[in-house]
Formats: structure tokens, sequence, C-alpha cells
DNA sequence: GATGAATGAGAGTTCATTCAT
DNA sequence: AATGAATGAACTCTCATTCAT
């Protein structure tokens, strides 16, 4: 692996270690799930002792704090952005916020998150609170409130924009569990971007004034 | 024991038992998910001792399948039936099936069945293969069959039946999930045969042919 | 062991198992004190798995807590009972709670509680705390409600009676640590009865007024 | 490291580290019982890290050692000079020793030490008997020594010396640990020099023969 | 059919101790 | 001389499961 010198037994990556806790124990908490994982299952799956890991956080519930909150924080933010990027364009901000959903769904340790949340929140309400609270509404209200402007300009159908903002968002959110949790199950599925331009196709004929109308 | 002897006050309904034992491991699972919940909730929940579970179930895990099978199977039944009651009249058949939905929707305990599927997946598999096939690939082609015979009928413009059945299913799944996982944090649900309306209207508007074409 | 019958590997004595798990305990608790203590020694010292021990005591530390309290107790009033008795005659209530701490010197178990309770007081103020207002309070107040008692009689000088009190009792309580933490260090200690005598004698000595004056 | 250099403005002391770990384990050891201390403690306590630590003791235990044996020598050493000082002065020798446990109990950190090897006796034996043979024999037989010569100058009743050397050491043991388990408890304990006047006072007239026969 | 009692096999967590630097 | 990083071995406690009755 090293061809030049006998390579230390124990190399020095010291900012980089809870980093890499939290990646291995996500794939863990990915895979099993996060009460079947084992502390030790994590601390193998990056190269430390049970013992290492309690030296970058206090528990196993906080290794899942950590990585929800850390995760998450970018995301939301980026989209964040990309609605206000695109403010006036009505479809622009749509085409933006699903665009980020693509890069999202595009990464499996990023799409993994959200099913995680969802799959503990009996136990961790808090949590789940936290990540609607950041994701689910804020997007929903992202793009209600684009659709709404839709509506104003004429764009669209008066239509419920929260109800319609779900029409949209549901199907994505929905795609992400399929790929997951009934991995292999399914002929294989149509990329995240097809999904996204499907989806946004039939959600925008669906809103649609009839422009057709002389 | 005696057939002749006069009735004992209180029958004991031993036939009802391993039903009880669902029941209670039902209401459990939902509040706790399934690892956090212990064979002892479920015992006191339904007046037994944790080892009279025993004699009824083998292990924990077969409570959980006894769980899925025995309750996933009759709703399949319905469903199907709905479908093939509406045979020609495509929007007959989609409302049935929504009906059909509404009607999960509206039972608290048969709304969380696929959720608990869903959220145990990694940790069971095969009850999640099983689900799949039983409920969401059976619902899949039940409705992107009946799209497929609406656009053949000239009724929907020429979608992907399997995209554009997503896109019913997708808002109606998603909205068991936020009655559950999001309980109380998102400002009074609509009531599901609402959301079906208008999710159903939505859709509708989208995959519609252009009739207003002269 | 029991020609008899093949014995069940396993009798019943439900209603004795707390006590037997204490006395384990104290056993233990005694030879290494209590943070040596494993659970899994005081578990096989009864013939019980650790887990086991947990079906009677929520934790470790209850168990410690039991101790106290349950053995605590007893003496406590047995000794009250003794003074009480003894209600107009000083010298002879102090013998009665001379007498009374014989008892308890001689039985070897009963002895260790009170060094056990003060070895590990830094760790568990208030269990200290419960063992100095029932026991050493009270065995305070009691001798020298008897000192000043003898003083008003003419029988004793006038002695600050609390400081007298600690007169007598230090010594009997020095002998109980003595006979244990220096168990085998000193040449065959006299019994209690003698220590007490002989400190009794000579606390009388030491306050008794001159009644050789003519 | 060169001693002509400009002095540097602070000087590490490098043979006082041994020492400031032995003071910082005996604050904590104090305050939480030994087993309850972590090495972690008492490396902040110190201003050290935990491995460095190891630099200057091999073990806790060692620690736990060297603590003992450092501060009672000295304590010993004292004690022996004051009896020796005091040859035939009976009275003089006593009050010289008792003087000598005021020094002790006044301060809190020598107070401590007996306390700390009698609670940890079970655990560490050949500690509390090297304590024992240092200094509880020591004192007793340097005591019980002064009695019997007392008794041969018709000083004193001939009691047992032993007995009676343990009723003059006794209260000022317990004052030790009632100051310390029961701090708190008590109404504001006297002085140490009081209970030692108290205690010599109450000794002498419970030992001293008939001076009042004409 | 039912249970109180019991347990084996771990779980998460802690800590004295070591080691590369 | 000193330390940050790491760990092995132990700890307390839990839980699905079993068994004698």
């Amino acid at each position: 692996m090293n061809r030049t010198a006998p390579l230390p037994r124990w190399r020095r990556r010291p900012d980089a270690r809870p980093d890499e806790v939290l990646d291995a124990a996500l794939d863990a908490f990915m895979a099993h799930g996060y009460a079947a994982t084992r502390m030790e299952d994590v601390a193998r799956a990056c190269g430390l002792s049970k013992a290492a890991l309690y030296l970058y956080f206090p528990s196993k519930e906080a290794i899942f704090r950590a990585l929800v909150a850390g995760r998450l924080q970018p995301l939301r933010d980026a989209a964040e952005t990309a609605v206000a990027a695109a403010n006036e364009d009505v479809v622009g901000g749509l085409r933006a916020i699903i665009g980020f959903w693509v890069k999202v769904a595009d990464d499996e340790r990023l799409a993994a998150l959200p099913r995680l949340v969802l799959s503990e929140a009996a136990q961790f309400p808090e949590i789940a609170a936290a990540y609607h609270e950041m994701m689910v509404a804020r997007a929903s209200q992202a793009i209600s409130g684009l659709i709404g402007r839709g509506i104003a300009q004429g764009l669209f159908r008066p239509v419920d924009p929260e109800a319609a903002a779900r029409m949209l968002l549901a199907p994505l959110a929905m795609d992400l569990w399929r790929r997951n949790a009934f991995a292999g199950l399914e002929p294989a599925s149509r990329s995240p971007s097809e999904v996204a331009e499907m989806t946004l196709d039939l959600f925008l004929k669906g809103v649609a004034a009839r422009q057709d109308r002389p």
C-alpha cells in the first residue's frame, strides 16, 4: 500500500476523526438501523476501538444527533440558497429545488439520512422535530411560496399551494425510500434526475392554467 | 371442558389470544419502534406474562412477522376487489383505490403498519420484500394498469403509467408518514379524505388529455 | 448431599431471596469494599446469576442502601428499647447501651456495617447522614442524657455530657474498627465484653464524683 | 540547563512534581475515596496529563502507597521525638503525644490520611498493616509505656495499660472521623485542642490514684 | 394455559494503562 | 519531560428466552 516507507502503525489524522466516526456510524445505521448497530461495529468500521469512540462522542445517541445535525445543516443551507437565487422565476425556482433534491438523491449517504431520521422518529422525537423544522417545513414553505407566486402571476390554476407543494415533494421523497427500503425489489428504477423530470412535468401540467384557451 | 355444565360466567376467548398479542405488539411497536419494544411491554399490554407470549409465538421476530402478514393480507384483498369492481371505469377504479387508502389512513392501527415495515426494512428485509410484493407492487400495477387504460381510452395524455402511478400514490403514502412521524409538528393536517380528494384532483388534471381543444 | 431424592436443581425460597442477596453483598462489601465488589461476586455468592440480582434490586447502589437500612433499623430499635428500660438507673442505662454494643460487636456481620458505612461515606454521603442520624446522634443523645442525669443525681462530676459520652463511645467504636481493619495484626484482642467492661470501668471512675471525701 | 544564561522567568521545580502529584491525589482520595478517584482527576488537579503521572508513579496503587508512606513517616518521627523528650514526666509525655495529635488534627490533609487508610484497609491490607505497625502499634506502646510508668510512680491506679491507652486514643481518633465523615451533620464540633483537653482531663481523672485520701 | 424465577449473551460505558511522537 | 490518542479488560445493567411448577 505504501511502497516507500514502513508506514507507522498509526497515522495521525486528529481533526478528521470525528467525521470518520460519523461516516462509519452512518454506514452502520443505514445498514442495520440505529438500535441494531453496536458501538463495536462503528468502531471497527473506522479502525478504532470501542473505547476510542468515547473520546469523540459521549454516547451512541450523541453520535446519532451529531450525524443528523452535521449532515443536514449544509443541505438546508444549499437548498435555501437555491430558492433565493431563483426569485422571480417561479418555474426556475421549482427547478432549482428539484435539482437540489437530485443532488441529494444521487449521493447515497445523504439520501439515507432522512430515511434514518424518519425510521427512528418514534425513539428520537426531538431529532425528528428538528429535521422537520429544518428541512420539511422549510422546503414546504419555499415551494408553496413559489406556487403562490405562480398563481398570482397567472401561471397556475388557483390550487391550494400547500397541497400542491406536497404533490411535488412526495413523489421525490418516496423515491428515496424505495431506492433504499426496496433496493433490488423493483426493476431498475430510473435515475433521480429522470424521476425529478417526470415528476416536475406532471406537476406543472397538473397545476397549469389553461393557456390554450384562446 | 364440560359441554353440559352451567355456562361459565365468563369465557376465556382462547382463540382471541394470539390476536390480542398482536394488537398489543402493534401498539408498542408503533409507539417505540420494534427494537425499543420489550417483550415485557407487550406482555403487560395484553395482560399476560412474558412467558405466556411464547405459548403463542416462538419469538419476538415471529410476532412482527405475524403482525405484518395477518394485518396486510386482508387489506390487500380488499384493495384488489375494489379495483376489479371498477373494471372499465378508469376514474372509478382510481377512486376506488383512493377510497381504500382513505379507509386505511382513517384507521390509526392500519396506517401504522406500512410505516413500521419501512422503518424496519433494514433489519427485516424479507418482511419489507413481502410487503413490497404484496402491497406496493400490486398497487402500482393496478394503478398503472388503470392509467394505461385511461391513455388507451384517450382520457389521459400519453404519460409513463408507472411514473404517473407514483405521482398519485406518493402523496398519499407520505401523508401517512407525516401524520405519525411529525405528529403535532404540522398545523392540523387535513383529513385523509380531503387529502385524497385534492391529490386525485391534481393528478387527474395533470394527466388529463386536452379536452378543451375544439 | 441429599441421599433420599434427586433434589430439584432449583429450590424455591422466594421470600428469602432478597435477604440472601443482602447477606452475600454484605460479605463481599466487607471483604473488598463497595467499589471493588462486582455484581458477579455477589451473584455467585448467593447462587444466582448476575441478572437475577436485578430482579430484586434495581442497582448496586440500591443493594447497599437496602443493606444499611435493613440491618440498622432493628439495631436502632433494640438500642432505644434498652435505654428506655433503664430509666432512672443511670449506671444501669449505661450498662444496657454497652451491653447492646457487645451484642453488635459479637456479631461479625453486624459489626461490619458501621465500618462499611463510614468507609464509603465520601461516596454515599446520604447514607452516612442517615446512619449518623439514626445511630450516632441517637446513641450520643441517649448517653449524654444519662450522664446529665447522673450529674443531677450527684453521681458524676459536672463534666460536659457530650464530651463524656464520646469518651465512652469512642473506645467501643474504635474497637470495632481494629477488629476488622487490623485483623491479625494485634495480639489477640480481648473479647468485646471484656473491652466493654474495662471501658465502662475507666469511664465511671473518670466521671465519678468524689464519694470518698467524708 | 545553562547556568550562566539569563535566569528563566519561571523554573519548573522538577523535583517538586512527585509531591504535587501526591498532594493532588490526597485531595481526590479524600473527596471521593480511592476507588472513585480517576487518574484523570489527579492529573488535572496537578496540571499534568494522565500519561505524565506514569512518569512519576508506576500505577494508581503506587500513588496510594507513596502517599501513605511519605506522609506518615514524618508524623511518626515527630511523635516519637515528642515522647522521648518527656522521658520521666509521665503527664508531660501524654501531653506531648496529645499535642502532637492536635497538630495532626488541625491539618486537614494530615488528618485525612488515617481515615483513608482505614477505609481502604480491606483492599490494601498491607498498607493497613504498615500503618498499624508504624502508627497505631507505636502510639499504643508509647502511651501504655507512659501509663505503666505512671502506675509505677503511684500516679495512676493499677489499670491495664493497654486498655487505658485505648481509652485515651480512641476519642481522639474518632474525632478525626467525625470531622470528616459527618462533616456538617454535627453541631459545630469543638476544636481539636479543646477535644484533646477534655479527653485528657477525663482520662487523667479516670486513672488517677486516690490522691485525696489523707 | 400460565407464570414467577432465572439466565446467557450481550449492550453501552468507563478507566488504568500504554505508546508514538 | 510531556502528551494526545488509543485500547483491553472490566464494569453495571438489559432483555429475549427458558424452565419448573
